[in-house]
DNA sequence: ACTTATAAAGGGTTTTTTCCTGTTTTGTTT
DNA sequence: AAACAAAACAGGAAAAAACCCTTTATAAGT
Protein backbone atom coordinates (compact mmCIF):
# COMPACT_ATOMS: atom_id res chain seq x y z
CA UNK A 1 0.00 0.00 0.00
CA UNK A 2 1.75 3.11 -1.01
CA UNK A 3 -1.11 5.76 -1.31
CA UNK A 4 -1.13 8.24 1.12
CA UNK A 5 -4.43 10.26 0.37
CA UNK A 6 -7.74 8.30 0.22
CA UNK A 7 -8.30 6.62 -3.23
CA UNK A 8 -11.16 8.82 -4.78
CA UNK A 9 -13.83 6.90 -6.32
CA UNK A 10 -17.20 8.48 -8.42
CA UNK A 11 -20.20 5.64 -9.21
CA UNK A 12 -22.44 5.19 -11.94
CA UNK A 13 -25.00 3.12 -11.84
CA UNK A 14 -28.97 4.14 -12.34
CA UNK A 15 -30.39 2.67 -8.89
CA UNK A 16 -30.03 4.11 -6.21
CA UNK A 17 -30.08 1.57 -3.54
CA UNK A 18 -26.94 -0.40 -5.37
CA UNK A 19 -25.15 3.10 -4.85
CA UNK A 20 -26.06 3.31 -1.69
CA UNK A 21 -24.91 0.15 -0.82
CA UNK A 22 -22.05 0.46 -2.31
CA UNK A 23 -20.92 3.16 -0.59
CA UNK A 24 -21.82 1.29 3.21
CA UNK A 25 -19.38 -1.35 1.79
CA UNK A 26 -16.65 0.80 0.75
CA UNK A 27 -17.01 3.10 3.87
CA UNK A 28 -16.99 -0.05 5.97
CA UNK A 29 -13.80 -1.09 5.18
CA UNK A 30 -11.28 1.23 6.29
CA UNK A 31 -10.82 4.69 5.45
CA UNK A 32 -8.91 4.23 2.21
CA UNK A 33 -11.48 5.21 -0.26
CA UNK A 34 -13.58 8.95 -0.77
CA UNK A 35 -16.55 8.69 -3.19
CA UNK A 36 -16.38 12.14 -4.54
CA UNK A 37 -19.66 11.67 -6.74
CA UNK A 38 -22.44 9.77 -8.22
CA UNK A 39 -24.01 9.76 -11.12
CA UNK A 40 -26.92 7.68 -13.01
CA UNK A 41 -25.90 7.59 -16.18
CA UNK A 42 -23.36 8.13 -18.71
CA UNK A 43 -24.81 12.61 -19.38
CA UNK A 44 -25.36 13.03 -15.31
CA UNK A 45 -21.74 12.05 -15.13
CA UNK A 46 -20.50 14.15 -17.93
CA UNK A 47 -22.02 16.77 -16.11
CA UNK A 48 -20.63 16.20 -12.50
CA UNK A 49 -17.14 14.71 -12.99
CA UNK A 50 -14.62 17.93 -12.83
CA UNK A 51 -11.49 18.59 -14.16
CA UNK A 52 -9.66 20.03 -11.49
CA UNK A 53 -11.06 17.03 -9.17
CA UNK A 54 -11.20 13.59 -11.13
CA UNK A 55 -11.36 10.41 -9.34
CA UNK A 56 -8.98 7.69 -9.93
CA UNK A 57 -11.48 5.08 -10.41
CA UNK A 58 -14.78 5.12 -11.69
CA UNK A 59 -17.14 2.29 -10.98
CA UNK A 60 -19.25 2.06 -13.87
CA UNK A 61 -22.46 0.23 -14.97
CA UNK A 62 -23.37 -1.14 -18.17
CA UNK A 63 -26.69 -0.97 -18.86
CA UNK A 64 -28.57 2.16 -17.75
CA UNK A 65 -31.22 4.44 -19.29
CA UNK A 66 -29.79 7.36 -20.99
CA UNK A 67 -26.27 7.13 -21.93
CA UNK A 68 -25.12 3.66 -21.56
CA UNK A 69 -21.51 2.41 -20.29
CA UNK A 70 -20.14 1.94 -23.54
CA UNK A 71 -20.96 5.54 -24.64
CA UNK A 72 -20.04 7.05 -21.15
CA UNK A 73 -16.56 5.03 -21.57
CA UNK A 74 -15.65 5.93 -25.12
CA UNK A 75 -16.63 9.26 -23.90
CA UNK A 76 -14.40 9.02 -20.85
CA UNK A 77 -11.42 7.51 -22.39
CA UNK A 78 -11.16 10.63 -25.08
CA UNK A 79 -12.01 13.29 -22.22
CA UNK A 80 -10.12 12.03 -18.91
CA UNK A 81 -7.81 9.53 -20.32
CA UNK A 82 -6.05 8.95 -17.03
CA UNK A 83 -9.36 7.99 -15.15
CA UNK A 84 -9.26 4.07 -14.42
CA UNK A 85 -12.62 2.84 -15.13
CA UNK A 86 -13.67 -0.55 -13.14
CA UNK A 87 -17.33 -1.85 -14.97
CA UNK A 88 -19.30 -3.28 -12.48
CA UNK A 89 -22.46 -5.44 -14.08
CA UNK A 90 -25.01 -7.83 -13.74
CA UNK A 91 -24.34 -9.01 -17.47
CA UNK A 92 -21.62 -11.64 -18.55
CA UNK A 93 -22.11 -11.82 -22.17
CA UNK A 94 -18.97 -12.54 -23.82
CA UNK A 95 -19.80 -9.86 -26.01
CA UNK A 96 -19.80 -7.12 -23.79
CA UNK A 97 -17.12 -8.12 -21.59
CA UNK A 98 -14.81 -8.38 -24.60
CA UNK A 99 -15.97 -4.61 -26.32
CA UNK A 100 -15.26 -3.23 -22.75
CA UNK A 101 -12.04 -4.47 -22.38
CA UNK A 102 -11.16 -3.27 -26.01
CA UNK A 103 -12.62 -0.07 -25.38
CA UNK A 104 -9.92 0.19 -22.30
CA UNK A 105 -11.67 -0.44 -18.85
CA UNK A 106 -9.25 -1.63 -16.37
CA UNK A 107 -11.39 -4.24 -15.06
CA UNK A 108 -14.70 -6.02 -15.13
CA UNK A 109 -16.73 -7.64 -11.85
CA UNK A 110 -20.36 -9.02 -11.43
CA UNK A 111 -22.71 -7.83 -9.40
CA UNK A 112 -22.43 -11.04 -7.56
CA UNK A 113 -19.23 -10.93 -6.26
CA UNK A 114 -17.91 -10.61 -2.50
CA UNK A 115 -17.26 -7.00 -0.86
CA UNK A 116 -13.91 -8.14 -0.53
CA UNK A 117 -13.17 -9.33 -4.04
CA UNK A 118 -14.25 -5.29 -4.77
CA UNK A 119 -11.81 -4.16 -2.41
CA UNK A 120 -9.45 -6.22 -3.99
CA UNK A 121 -9.69 -5.09 -7.26
CA UNK A 122 -9.85 -1.41 -6.39
CA UNK A 123 -6.39 -1.74 -4.74
CA UNK A 124 -5.00 -4.00 -7.40
CA UNK A 125 -6.20 -0.95 -9.61
CA UNK A 126 -4.33 0.98 -8.20
CA UNK A 127 -1.20 -0.87 -7.53
CA UNK A 128 -1.11 -2.94 -11.01
CA UNK A 129 -3.05 -0.49 -13.23
CA UNK A 130 -5.57 -3.08 -14.00
CA UNK A 131 -7.63 -6.07 -12.24
CA UNK A 132 -8.78 -8.93 -14.63
CA UNK A 133 -9.92 -12.29 -12.83
CA UNK A 134 -9.48 -15.77 -14.50
CA UNK A 135 -12.79 -15.74 -15.90
CA UNK A 136 -12.52 -12.26 -17.51
CA UNK A 137 -8.87 -13.72 -19.22
CA UNK A 138 -10.61 -16.74 -20.47
CA UNK A 139 -13.40 -14.92 -22.11
CA UNK A 140 -10.68 -12.70 -23.70
CA UNK A 141 -8.72 -15.56 -24.78
CA UNK A 142 -12.10 -17.68 -26.22
CA UNK A 143 -12.74 -14.62 -28.13
CA UNK A 144 -9.49 -14.29 -29.84
CA UNK A 145 -9.97 -17.99 -31.08
CA UNK A 146 -13.00 -16.98 -32.32
CA UNK A 147 -13.29 -13.42 -33.56
CA UNK A 148 -16.09 -14.62 -35.77
CA UNK A 149 -19.21 -13.76 -34.40
CA UNK A 150 -17.77 -10.44 -32.76
CA UNK A 151 -16.64 -9.86 -35.53
CA UNK A 152 -20.09 -9.85 -37.19
CA UNK A 153 -21.70 -8.74 -34.29
CA UNK A 154 -18.73 -6.16 -33.65
CA UNK A 155 -20.61 -2.79 -33.66
CA UNK A 156 -24.32 -3.61 -34.44
CA UNK A 157 -25.07 -0.03 -33.30
CA UNK A 158 -22.85 1.82 -35.79
CA UNK A 159 -23.08 -0.53 -38.79
CA UNK A 160 -27.09 0.58 -38.84
CA UNK A 161 -27.91 4.31 -39.83
CA UNK A 162 -31.16 6.18 -38.40
CA UNK A 163 -32.97 5.45 -41.46
CA UNK A 164 -31.93 1.56 -41.24
CA UNK A 165 -32.94 1.60 -37.05
CA UNK A 166 -36.94 2.81 -37.88
CA UNK A 167 -37.20 0.28 -40.18
CA UNK A 168 -35.82 -2.78 -38.31
CA UNK A 169 -37.97 -1.66 -35.22
CA UNK A 170 -41.27 -1.72 -37.54
CA UNK A 171 -40.01 -4.83 -38.96
CA UNK A 172 -39.97 -6.20 -35.24
CA UNK A 173 -44.25 -5.70 -35.38
CA UNK A 174 -46.98 -7.46 -36.42
CA UNK A 175 -46.76 -4.83 -39.81
CA UNK A 176 -46.68 -5.80 -43.05
CA UNK A 177 -44.17 -4.03 -45.27
CA UNK A 178 -46.52 -2.76 -46.85
CA UNK A 179 -47.72 -1.37 -43.88
CA UNK A 180 -44.19 -0.28 -42.76
CA UNK A 181 -43.92 1.06 -46.32
CA UNK A 182 -46.57 3.48 -45.73
CA UNK A 183 -45.81 4.58 -42.53
CA UNK A 184 -42.38 5.39 -43.42
CA UNK A 185 -43.18 7.20 -46.85
CA UNK A 186 -41.53 5.02 -48.49
CA UNK A 187 -42.29 2.29 -51.66
CA UNK A 188 -42.48 -1.19 -51.06
CA UNK A 189 -39.58 -1.52 -53.18
CA UNK A 190 -37.54 0.51 -50.94
CA UNK A 191 -38.45 -0.83 -47.96
CA UNK A 192 -37.19 -4.19 -49.96
CA UNK A 193 -33.96 -2.65 -50.62
CA UNK A 194 -34.00 -1.94 -46.68
CA UNK A 195 -34.56 -5.43 -45.74
CA UNK A 196 -32.06 -7.01 -48.12
CA UNK A 197 -29.46 -4.67 -46.83
CA UNK A 198 -30.40 -5.81 -43.32
CA UNK A 199 -30.27 -9.44 -43.77
CA UNK A 200 -26.42 -8.68 -45.62
CA UNK A 201 -25.52 -6.83 -43.30
CA UNK A 202 -26.69 -8.63 -39.84
CA UNK A 203 -26.00 -11.48 -41.55
CA UNK A 204 -29.86 -13.46 -40.92
CA UNK A 205 -31.95 -14.72 -43.54
CA UNK A 206 -35.45 -14.13 -42.56
CA UNK A 207 -37.68 -11.34 -40.83
CA UNK A 208 -38.15 -13.21 -37.84
CA UNK A 209 -34.24 -14.06 -37.94
CA UNK A 210 -34.23 -9.61 -37.39
CA UNK A 211 -36.65 -9.78 -35.02
CA UNK A 212 -34.67 -11.72 -32.63
CA UNK A 213 -31.30 -9.95 -33.57
CA UNK A 214 -32.87 -6.91 -32.58
CA UNK A 215 -33.52 -8.33 -29.21
CA UNK A 216 -30.45 -9.92 -28.47
CA UNK A 217 -28.89 -6.84 -29.27
CA UNK A 218 -30.87 -4.49 -27.34
CA UNK A 219 -31.63 -2.47 -30.01
CA UNK A 220 -35.36 -2.42 -30.13
CA UNK A 221 -37.44 -1.96 -26.62
CA UNK A 222 -39.31 -4.77 -25.36
CA UNK A 223 -41.40 -3.16 -23.25
CA UNK A 224 -45.20 -3.81 -23.87
CA UNK B 1 -42.95 1.95 17.01
CA UNK B 2 -44.75 -0.25 18.75
CA UNK B 3 -42.00 -3.11 18.25
CA UNK B 4 -39.85 -3.83 20.86
CA UNK B 5 -37.43 -6.58 19.40
CA UNK B 6 -36.00 -5.97 16.44
CA UNK B 7 -37.71 -6.47 12.81
CA UNK B 8 -36.14 -10.04 11.42
CA UNK B 9 -35.74 -9.86 8.13
CA UNK B 10 -34.16 -11.92 5.23
CA UNK B 11 -32.59 -10.98 1.74
CA UNK B 12 -33.26 -13.05 -1.79
CA UNK B 13 -31.39 -11.43 -4.21
CA UNK B 14 -29.02 -12.97 -6.48
CA UNK B 15 -26.42 -10.04 -6.40
CA UNK B 16 -23.92 -10.54 -3.49
CA UNK B 17 -22.90 -7.24 -3.48
CA UNK B 18 -26.58 -5.94 -3.61
CA UNK B 19 -27.27 -8.20 -1.03
CA UNK B 20 -24.36 -6.80 1.32
CA UNK B 21 -25.39 -3.07 -0.13
CA UNK B 22 -28.41 -3.71 1.49
CA UNK B 23 -27.39 -4.99 4.85
CA UNK B 24 -24.57 -2.07 5.32
CA UNK B 25 -27.62 0.15 4.28
CA UNK B 26 -30.02 -1.23 7.27
CA UNK B 27 -27.79 -1.45 9.61
CA UNK B 28 -26.97 1.92 8.88
CA UNK B 29 -29.97 3.57 10.02
CA UNK B 30 -30.62 2.40 13.72
CA UNK B 31 -30.44 -1.21 15.25
CA UNK B 32 -34.11 -1.92 14.37
CA UNK B 33 -33.55 -4.47 11.81
CA UNK B 34 -31.71 -7.88 12.06
CA UNK B 35 -30.68 -9.73 9.23
CA UNK B 36 -31.25 -13.68 9.76
CA UNK B 37 -30.29 -15.02 6.57
CA UNK B 38 -30.09 -14.10 2.88
CA UNK B 39 -30.45 -16.44 -0.14
CA UNK B 40 -29.27 -16.31 -4.13
CA UNK B 41 -32.90 -17.65 -5.48
CA UNK B 42 -36.12 -19.58 -4.37
CA UNK B 43 -34.46 -22.84 -4.12
CA UNK B 44 -32.08 -21.25 -1.70
CA UNK B 45 -34.54 -19.94 0.40
CA UNK B 46 -36.52 -23.00 0.69
CA UNK B 47 -33.00 -24.17 2.00
CA UNK B 48 -32.60 -21.46 4.43
CA UNK B 49 -35.86 -20.56 5.81
CA UNK B 50 -36.62 -21.87 9.20
CA UNK B 51 -40.21 -22.75 10.71
CA UNK B 52 -38.82 -22.00 14.30
CA UNK B 53 -37.64 -18.53 13.02
CA UNK B 54 -39.52 -16.83 10.78
CA UNK B 55 -38.59 -13.66 9.34
CA UNK B 56 -41.06 -10.69 9.85
CA UNK B 57 -40.41 -9.21 6.22
CA UNK B 58 -38.59 -10.92 3.18
CA UNK B 59 -36.78 -8.69 0.95
CA UNK B 60 -37.61 -10.39 -2.76
CA UNK B 61 -35.78 -10.04 -5.84
CA UNK B 62 -37.83 -11.12 -9.28
CA UNK B 63 -35.50 -11.91 -11.94
CA UNK B 64 -33.45 -14.64 -10.46
CA UNK B 65 -31.51 -17.67 -11.99
CA UNK B 66 -33.04 -20.71 -10.81
CA UNK B 67 -36.03 -20.11 -8.95
CA UNK B 68 -37.78 -16.97 -9.76
CA UNK B 69 -39.19 -14.46 -7.94
CA UNK B 70 -42.81 -15.47 -8.98
CA UNK B 71 -42.13 -18.94 -8.05
CA UNK B 72 -40.91 -18.12 -4.82
CA UNK B 73 -44.04 -15.81 -3.75
CA UNK B 74 -46.41 -18.57 -4.82
CA UNK B 75 -44.24 -21.19 -2.59
CA UNK B 76 -44.32 -18.92 0.27
CA UNK B 77 -47.66 -17.56 0.58
CA UNK B 78 -48.33 -21.31 0.66
CA UNK B 79 -45.85 -22.55 2.88
CA UNK B 80 -45.38 -19.42 5.31
CA UNK B 81 -48.64 -17.53 4.93
CA UNK B 82 -48.00 -14.97 8.15
CA UNK B 83 -44.72 -13.75 6.23
CA UNK B 84 -44.66 -10.35 4.36
CA UNK B 85 -42.93 -10.30 1.50
CA UNK B 86 -41.61 -6.78 0.11
CA UNK B 87 -40.54 -7.19 -3.97
CA UNK B 88 -37.37 -4.89 -4.68
CA UNK B 89 -36.86 -4.97 -8.86
CA UNK B 90 -35.16 -3.53 -11.14
CA UNK B 91 -38.36 -4.11 -13.13
CA UNK B 92 -41.69 -1.72 -13.55
CA UNK B 93 -43.39 -3.23 -16.02
CA UNK B 94 -47.32 -3.21 -14.86
CA UNK B 95 -47.71 -7.01 -15.64
CA UNK B 96 -44.95 -8.13 -13.50
CA UNK B 97 -45.73 -5.56 -10.88
CA UNK B 98 -50.03 -6.78 -10.45
CA UNK B 99 -48.84 -10.35 -11.04
CA UNK B 100 -46.78 -9.76 -7.76
CA UNK B 101 -49.73 -7.89 -5.91
CA UNK B 102 -52.13 -10.47 -7.12
CA UNK B 103 -49.89 -13.32 -5.45
CA UNK B 104 -50.05 -10.93 -2.21
CA UNK B 105 -46.82 -9.41 -1.90
CA UNK B 106 -46.92 -6.43 0.93
CA UNK B 107 -45.21 -4.10 -1.46
CA UNK B 108 -43.01 -3.24 -4.41
CA UNK B 109 -40.05 -0.95 -4.54
CA UNK B 110 -37.44 -0.04 -7.78
CA UNK B 111 -33.96 -0.74 -7.07
CA UNK B 112 -33.41 3.24 -7.66
CA UNK B 113 -35.16 4.32 -4.31
CA UNK B 114 -34.11 6.06 -1.40
CA UNK B 115 -32.63 4.19 1.55
CA UNK B 116 -35.01 6.23 3.18
CA UNK B 117 -37.71 4.90 1.21
CA UNK B 118 -36.80 1.45 1.91
CA UNK B 119 -36.94 2.26 5.58
CA UNK B 120 -40.13 3.72 5.86
CA UNK B 121 -41.30 0.52 3.60
CA UNK B 122 -40.55 -1.51 5.94
CA UNK B 123 -42.18 0.47 9.20
CA UNK B 124 -44.98 0.64 7.31
CA UNK B 125 -45.43 -3.04 6.36
CA UNK B 126 -44.46 -3.76 10.64
CA UNK B 127 -47.18 -1.30 11.14
CA UNK B 128 -49.65 -1.50 8.72
CA UNK B 129 -49.64 -4.33 6.71
CA UNK B 130 -48.05 -3.16 3.63
CA UNK B 131 -47.10 -0.49 1.71
CA UNK B 132 -47.83 0.82 -1.51
CA UNK B 133 -46.80 3.66 -3.09
CA UNK B 134 -48.93 6.09 -5.61
CA UNK B 135 -46.94 4.81 -8.38
CA UNK B 136 -47.72 1.12 -7.85
CA UNK B 137 -51.36 2.27 -7.16
CA UNK B 138 -51.42 4.10 -10.18
CA UNK B 139 -50.51 0.47 -12.03
CA UNK B 140 -53.15 -1.10 -10.34
CA UNK B 141 -55.96 0.99 -11.14
CA UNK B 142 -54.89 0.62 -15.14
CA UNK B 143 -54.60 -2.56 -14.99
CA UNK B 144 -58.08 -2.78 -13.52
CA UNK B 145 -59.11 -0.34 -16.00
CA UNK B 146 -57.11 -1.96 -18.70
CA UNK B 147 -57.65 -5.25 -17.92
CA UNK B 148 -57.72 -7.14 -21.25
CA UNK B 149 -53.85 -7.21 -22.00
CA UNK B 150 -53.15 -8.96 -18.74
CA UNK B 151 -55.76 -11.40 -18.77
CA UNK B 152 -54.77 -12.25 -22.29
CA UNK B 153 -51.40 -12.59 -21.26
CA UNK B 154 -51.88 -13.93 -17.71
CA UNK B 155 -50.08 -17.18 -17.35
CA UNK B 156 -48.74 -17.53 -21.07
CA UNK B 157 -46.48 -20.22 -19.66
CA UNK B 158 -49.58 -22.64 -18.20
CA UNK B 159 -51.04 -21.42 -21.17
CA UNK B 160 -48.97 -23.76 -23.51
CA UNK B 161 -48.09 -27.28 -23.27
CA UNK B 162 -44.96 -28.99 -23.59
CA UNK B 163 -45.29 -29.21 -27.42
CA UNK B 164 -46.45 -25.69 -28.26
CA UNK B 165 -43.38 -24.05 -26.07
CA UNK B 166 -41.04 -26.35 -28.57
CA UNK B 167 -42.28 -25.16 -31.54
CA UNK B 168 -42.29 -21.64 -30.03
CA UNK B 169 -38.63 -22.00 -29.73
CA UNK B 170 -38.11 -22.85 -33.34
CA UNK B 171 -40.48 -20.15 -34.32
CA UNK B 172 -38.09 -17.60 -32.96
CA UNK B 173 -35.38 -19.19 -35.47
CA UNK B 174 -35.04 -18.78 -39.26
CA UNK B 175 -36.16 -22.11 -39.58
CA UNK B 176 -38.97 -22.22 -42.06
CA UNK B 177 -42.22 -24.32 -41.47
CA UNK B 178 -41.24 -26.90 -43.22
CA UNK B 179 -37.81 -27.21 -41.29
CA UNK B 180 -39.33 -26.95 -37.89
CA UNK B 181 -42.29 -29.77 -39.47
CA UNK B 182 -38.75 -31.78 -40.07
CA UNK B 183 -36.85 -30.94 -36.83
CA UNK B 184 -40.51 -31.96 -34.93
CA UNK B 185 -41.08 -35.17 -36.90
CA UNK B 186 -44.70 -33.86 -37.35
CA UNK B 187 -46.56 -32.93 -40.82
CA UNK B 188 -46.20 -29.52 -42.27
CA UNK B 189 -50.14 -29.31 -42.17
CA UNK B 190 -49.53 -29.85 -38.24
CA UNK B 191 -46.95 -26.99 -37.60
CA UNK B 192 -50.32 -24.96 -39.66
CA UNK B 193 -52.15 -26.25 -36.33
CA UNK B 194 -49.36 -25.30 -34.12
CA UNK B 195 -49.17 -21.92 -35.32
CA UNK B 196 -52.98 -21.05 -35.90
CA UNK B 197 -53.29 -21.95 -32.42
CA UNK B 198 -50.65 -19.67 -30.82
CA UNK B 199 -51.94 -16.93 -32.99
CA UNK B 200 -55.39 -17.40 -31.35
CA UNK B 201 -53.64 -18.40 -27.72
CA UNK B 202 -51.33 -15.35 -27.82
CA UNK B 203 -53.26 -13.03 -29.77
CA UNK B 204 -50.80 -12.36 -32.67
CA UNK B 205 -51.05 -12.07 -36.14
CA UNK B 206 -47.63 -12.92 -37.64
CA UNK B 207 -44.74 -15.43 -37.08
CA UNK B 208 -42.84 -11.88 -35.92
CA UNK B 209 -45.90 -11.40 -33.18
CA UNK B 210 -45.18 -14.40 -31.84
CA UNK B 211 -41.57 -14.46 -32.27
CA UNK B 212 -41.24 -10.85 -29.66
CA UNK B 213 -44.37 -12.67 -27.60
CA UNK B 214 -41.80 -14.73 -26.75
CA UNK B 215 -39.26 -12.61 -25.71
CA UNK B 216 -41.59 -10.67 -24.60
CA UNK B 217 -42.65 -12.93 -21.91
CA UNK B 218 -39.13 -14.83 -21.05
CA UNK B 219 -40.74 -17.66 -22.94
CA UNK B 220 -37.35 -18.28 -25.32
CA UNK B 221 -33.60 -17.85 -24.89
CA UNK B 222 -32.38 -14.49 -25.48
CA UNK B 223 -28.79 -16.15 -25.31
CA UNK B 224 -26.68 -15.67 -28.77
C1' DA C 1 -18.57 18.40 -66.54
C1' DC C 2 -17.83 13.69 -65.15
C1' DT C 3 -17.28 9.96 -62.37
C1' DT C 4 -18.76 7.77 -57.96
C1' DA C 5 -21.76 6.58 -54.42
C1' DT C 6 -26.11 5.85 -52.53
C1' DA C 7 -30.97 6.06 -51.44
C1' DA C 8 -35.13 5.15 -53.80
C1' DA C 9 -38.05 2.82 -56.94
C1' DG C 10 -39.68 -0.61 -60.33
C1' DG C 11 -40.79 -5.34 -62.84
C1' DG C 12 -41.19 -9.95 -62.34
C1' DT C 13 -40.67 -14.57 -59.98
C1' DT C 14 -40.27 -18.06 -56.37
C1' DT C 15 -40.85 -19.42 -51.81
C1' DT C 16 -43.00 -19.07 -47.47
C1' DT C 17 -46.59 -17.80 -44.71
C1' DT C 18 -51.29 -17.51 -43.63
C1' DC C 19 -56.04 -18.83 -43.81
C1' DC C 20 -59.86 -21.41 -45.09
C1' DT C 21 -62.13 -25.81 -45.39
C1' DG C 22 -62.18 -30.38 -43.87
C1' DT C 23 -60.63 -35.81 -42.53
C1' DT C 24 -58.01 -39.31 -40.06
C1' DT C 25 -55.66 -41.01 -36.21
C1' DT C 26 -54.94 -41.53 -31.37
C1' DG C 27 -55.90 -41.67 -26.58
C1' DT C 28 -59.18 -41.44 -22.74
C1' DT C 29 -63.49 -42.02 -20.52
C1' DT C 30 -67.55 -44.52 -19.46
C1' DA D 1 -67.02 -51.33 -27.46
C1' DA D 2 -69.07 -46.77 -28.05
C1' DA D 3 -68.37 -41.93 -27.34
C1' DC D 4 -65.67 -38.21 -27.10
C1' DA D 5 -61.78 -35.00 -27.26
C1' DA D 6 -57.45 -33.86 -28.76
C1' DA D 7 -53.72 -34.18 -31.85
C1' DA D 8 -52.26 -34.95 -36.44
C1' DC D 9 -52.90 -34.40 -41.18
C1' DA D 10 -54.68 -32.52 -46.00
C1' DG D 11 -56.23 -29.72 -50.32
C1' DG D 12 -56.49 -25.55 -52.08
C1' DA D 13 -55.97 -20.63 -52.37
C1' DA D 14 -54.66 -15.97 -51.16
C1' DA D 15 -51.40 -13.01 -49.06
C1' DA D 16 -46.96 -11.84 -47.69
C1' DA D 17 -42.12 -12.46 -47.74
C1' DA D 18 -37.97 -13.14 -50.13
C1' DC D 19 -34.99 -12.89 -54.27
C1' DC D 20 -33.64 -11.68 -58.94
C1' DC D 21 -31.94 -7.85 -61.83
C1' DT D 22 -32.56 -3.00 -63.62
C1' DT D 23 -33.30 2.10 -63.47
C1' DT D 24 -33.75 6.77 -61.77
C1' DA D 25 -32.68 10.70 -58.77
C1' DT D 26 -29.73 13.07 -55.96
C1' DA D 27 -25.83 14.51 -53.75
C1' DA D 28 -20.85 14.39 -53.12
C1' DG D 29 -16.22 14.37 -54.80
C1' DT D 30 -12.71 15.19 -58.38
Amino acid sequence: MKHTAPIKLALVDDHKLFRKGLIGILEMMDKEYEIIFEAENGIDLQQKIQKDNQPDIILMDVNMPGMDGFDAVKWLVETYPLVNILVISMVEKEEQIVKMLKLGVKGYLYKDIEPNELKNALNSIVNKGYYYTDFITGKLIHSIQHPSELNETQDAFHLLNEREMEFLKFACTEMTYNEIAHKMFLSPKTIDGYRNALFEKLNVKSRVGLAMYAVKNGLVEISN
